[in-house]
DNA sequence: TTCAACATATATCAAGTCGATATATGTGAA
DNA sequence: TTCACATATATCGACTTGATATATGTTGAA
């Protein structure tokens, strides 16, 4: 989704300065699905503006610098239900702890064990922080998105923890890559994992 | 990941060209979570070629036009391995569907329910290709990718069938925005949620 | 107390990336 | 036959990220 719907969509909650809406996605409801960085949002702030769906209101006073703060005007909410109708793309998932866990055999075991202690630890505290909330409280579709997203971290959290052991006994008993650092072991290992499908 | 570390993996299970290293992100095992466009991975060989990390040999007979096959070097094996022991960075996760599903309310039914009925049948697809090859047949990393990958799947596609009915029945019950066509009682639904955290 | 780290707030820029498009040909199905 | 699709490389405009600049207030630890 564009940035200018992603706007339209944190300023449908309630008006906001940019700074506030980049905040909507690290920090707030959003940043599960949804991110965008200063560099776009100030831009599209501005063609937002240039094109009257949304109202700009300077505050000049504070003891901060200049606070603009944004507020959705009428055509501006037509522009969201209209985006929100069109066919929705397809998800975009990238993770590097994926990538690097592909290529486990090939790294030194200490390492593996501690990308996967870091994990268990990112979904127990992001589970920790949605399940304050109470989703009753919740509007329906976002009481749904909620639970969906719980559902996931609760089952990556369960997967992990239930097959740690396993897969690193199973990682120590295959290769000697992780107590040698002979390079000649260190090639055959590679070469050995090399055409496995 | 950068997209020159993103080819090496991909050549690391052996030699391609371009345009199969297109389709690893796209078909291929690397597809759940990683991408890479033409635009990226062809200035990245271009790149990886002239640092000495990989090796390419132009194959010009074939009826095709002339396929420039790509071969990891020592070089490049050593480069793959350095960047998967630094620090991985956050994943990065952006859904339309997720993103539509929390405005549900703004919606006409119909189109909501259209939404999760395809979103089934995404997971259902998935779950299917993924349930087709051998985890056994798989070394150790891979087969916890697979594993915690297939996991994701199976339990949204199990949440969602589960409370579809409940979800569906509660927007029906909520709101006059999917049986009427009135603008007003269309604003006054939106005016109604305008506020609701 | 002082001082570093962090938060508020806007904005820009180089570097990188995507999605579309151009080019050229082969294959298979209707 | 003709059209859609697959193979194959490559480029380009538009957009996005992540870092950085600027300026000030707050907060907590040494």
């Amino acid at each position: 989704m564009d940035v200018r719907t992603l706007c339209l969509a944190v300023l449908y909650q309630g008006e906001a300065s940019g700074y506030e809406i980049k905040k909507a996605f690290q920090e707030g409801a959003f940043s599960h699905f949804q991110d965008a960085s200063f560099g776009s949002i100030y831009p599209a702030l501005g063609r937002l503006s240039s094109e009257g769906l949304v109202e700009c209101t300077q505050m000049a006073q504070e003891k901060r610098p200049d606070k603009k703060v944004y507020k959705l005007t009428q055509s501006g909410e037509d522009s969201l239900i209209t985006s929100l109708l069109t066919p929705p793309t397809p998800d975009k998932f990238t993770s590097d702890f994926f990538f690097v866990l592909y290529f486990a055999e090939l790294l030194p075991l200490p390492q593996v064990i501690k990308l996967v202690d870091q994990r268990i630890s990112f979904y127990q505290e992001i589970i920790e922080r949605m399940t304050t909330c109470d989703p009753a409280a919740l509007p329906t579709g976002r009481r749904l998105c909620h639970g969906l997203g719980l559902t996931v971290y609760q089952n990556s959290l369960a997967y992990l923890e239930e097959n740690k052991e396993r897969f690193i006994a199973e990682l120590r008993s295959q290769n000697t890559i992780h107590t040698s650092s002979d390079p000649d072991t260190n090639r055959t290992q590679i070469e050995t994992n090399r055409h496995i499908s």
